[in-house]
DNA sequence: AATAATACCTAAGAATCTTATGTATATTTG
DNA sequence: CAAATATACATAAGATTCTTAGGTATTATT
């Protein structure tokens, strides 16, 4: 990544995508977040995979190895403790939004805010 | 801080206080931030003292230490360097802060977002 | 044929924070 | 008035999270 803000949210937006699309493998993610932040955020494979595995042995998310388009592919998908930890870690990541903005932009008006 | 979403903002949150308030001790900024915060970010000495040294070491900011008030403290204030970083911080802080909203709350209208 | 892209993985090291500890003085509370 | 809390600084060991660098293997492009 190229700003170090997005330390500590990697495992966030991993959740929410999956949450979203309901399977996805590794290498799509890094490639769809790349795309949705405008290559603001190249999550690189050494923090990716660690995190998928982690997540999986947390019971977070499941995953199944697949041959597609003549690939190898693990794909993962959220499990219900994930949806239940999803659900918070948005709560965590709105209200983290929300504070940073009144420390930091609190004489903009909320309509304006970080435009 | 209770939230490892904090992580990598200490140093922008920082700078932006001496910014704003032109001076301040060590002790005075991480009472402030725990009251800006609502208790959401406490910055612990253990990580604000040694943001400052190395803040000081890059001529971002520096200190005088003053006999006030029966205390010894060490005030702080932003350099000429400081203040062109403190910009960058910010647009920095925006672009993140825009950026995981169009990734985690895009369908959300914008004057109701982190709402 | 060589390079880039797809797709996974791990290990060493850097950066950032927590926890624990230390020093010293002042104020508040039981 | 003794004990606890608050003020004010500091550092060191350890945890967490990421980068950098390397590895394997296949497919697609130039």
């Amino acid at each position: 990544m190229k700003s170090n803000l997005y330390k500590g949210s990697l495992s966030t937006i991993i959740l929410h995508l999956l949450a979203e699309k309901r399977e996805m493998y590794g290498y799509e993610m890094s490639k769809l977040v790349k795309e949705k932040s405008d290559d603001k955020l190249l999550m690189t494979e050494g923090a990716l995979y660690p995190i998928l595995h982690k997540l999986e042995a947390d019971g977070i998310i499941t995953s199944d190895t697949r041959y597609v388009d003549n690939r190898n592919r693990k794909y993962y998908k959220i499990t219900e403790k994930g949806a239940k930890q999803h659900v918070l870690s948005l709560k965590e990541m709105k209200d983290y939004l929300q504070t940073m903005q009144n420390m930091l932009l609190p004489t903009l008006p909320t309509q304006n805010a970080l435009v």
